[in-house]
DNA sequence: GCCAATGCTGAGAATACGCTTAAAAGATTG
DNA sequence: CAATCTTTTAAGCGTATTCTCAGCATTGGC
């Protein structure tokens, strides 16, 4: 499976580099010039792996991770930067990055430490349980409740959910749900997503709660209490 | 006191396997793919074991045992490979490998020298009888049991029954099921693991108790009081 | 308030999945 | 080396899940 690497950099002539090298290595690249366009990316497209610079004009490399962490967004970051100091390194990595990188760097290292990322047991957080509001959602057990009412789900809700519960008051919009659970590009006019957000709710609302899963007409929806 | 076992062989198909496997069985786990890389890991992390294959690019297995050894480090070895010369065997063990699997092996029979070599708390573990509910198994005598009703079990049918009693409530995919009791290679394609769910069912209900192995459609199985 | 555009729902068709059964293939044992 | 036990393969069948489609409901712009 290919992953998708964000890089993040306000040098063009890096951005290139760095575009070309991973892709290269079978990478699939995004790239953002600072720290705004970088949240963009990432709330459109789940990247496996960021790679973060340390300074950049706007929205800088701390900042762009405390957003992220802020909305619990646990994408892996890898921070770069020219500075060495230890200090900072230590704050990169407190703030929440995964790795650090200092320039001027080779690309080999910076694709084996990707790859060392990558490789790393995500393990831990993915069989942890989810919970939204009063819903609780555990991904080994397969356990789904709405407060103490426990109800069943299919495989396809049940990969619905978790998609939307891993991704909390983010607004998804319809293909990329369609695209990360369904796995296939949405072509034609078919509502599959539409009849399943219908089962969810009829499953997630059936004591009377209030709902959880909201339509943003055009776009797609969120997962957010109200 | 969960150990960590690093996991050293080129091939990215096992590396994720073995990743998994041993995760799940309450390990923590490292990879690296060559004898450099593993070097690193072991001056990171000191894992407790490492598995370690023989025949990889660059710094093979006995040249890492070598390496570690002439620096007086005594971590214990798993060696692991394709090759089952005697020779070959010899050869590992003296080097100083503290263990030897041919391969391919069933992950289960990996599990279960790793508990060896662990001794410590894991032969406690290891041949305790296990229960869950009224069911009942012990690794050694191989004696099965539901409530006062003992039944006999041939050698699968008890392999897979205590997999899924040292795995209680985890709903389990079949391909980890069958990868962990048939084995990492196991590509014989059909429904060799349903058929043995029927067995199971059928001796673990004969008395017309309740079921404890319930399927989850899509997914796999659970043992899982209901 | 009217009308496109958009989203929701119910019903049925198509499909995928898992269970059973039986028999073949492989081991094991006396 | 035949008899028996174990493991695997294969096919058929029932049913839960997934998807499609058509019509109805809702929304927001005008």
């Amino acid at each position: 499976m290919m992953a998708t690497i964000l890089v993040v950099d306000d040098d063009p002539k890096l951005l290139n580099m760095l575009q070309r090298t991973l892709a290269l290595e079978g990478f699939r690249v995004l790239t953002a010039p600072d720290g705004t366009a970088a949240l963009a990316q990432v709330q459109a497209h789940h990247p496996d792996v960021i790679i973060l610079d340390w300074l950049m004009p706007g929205l800088n490399g701390i900042g762009v991770i405390k957003q992220l962490r802020a909305v619990d967004d646990k994408t892996l970051i890898l921070m770069l930067t020219a500075r060495d100091a230890i200090e900072d390194r230590v704050e990169g990595l407190e703030t929440g990055a995964d790795d650090y990188l200092v320039k001027p760097f080779a690309p080999a290292e910076l694709v084996a430490r990707l790859h060392a990322l990558l490789r790393r047991p995500a393990i831990a957080s993915q069989s942890d349980p989810l919970t939204y509001a009063d819903l609780y959602l555990h991904p080994v057990t397969r356990e789904t409740r709405r407060g103490q009412r426990s109800f069943e789900l299919t495989r396809k809700e049940f990969d619905l959910l978790h998609y939307l519960m891993r991704h909390p008051r983010q607004v998804l919009r319809r293909e990329q749900i369609l695209q990360d659970v369904w796995g296939y590009d949405f072509e034609g006019a078919d509502n599959v997503l539409e009849v399943y957000i219908g089962y969810l709710r009829k499953k997630t609302e059936a004591g009377g709660e209030p709902r959880l899963i909201h339509t943003v007409r055009a776009v797609g929806y969120v997962l957010r209490e109200e």
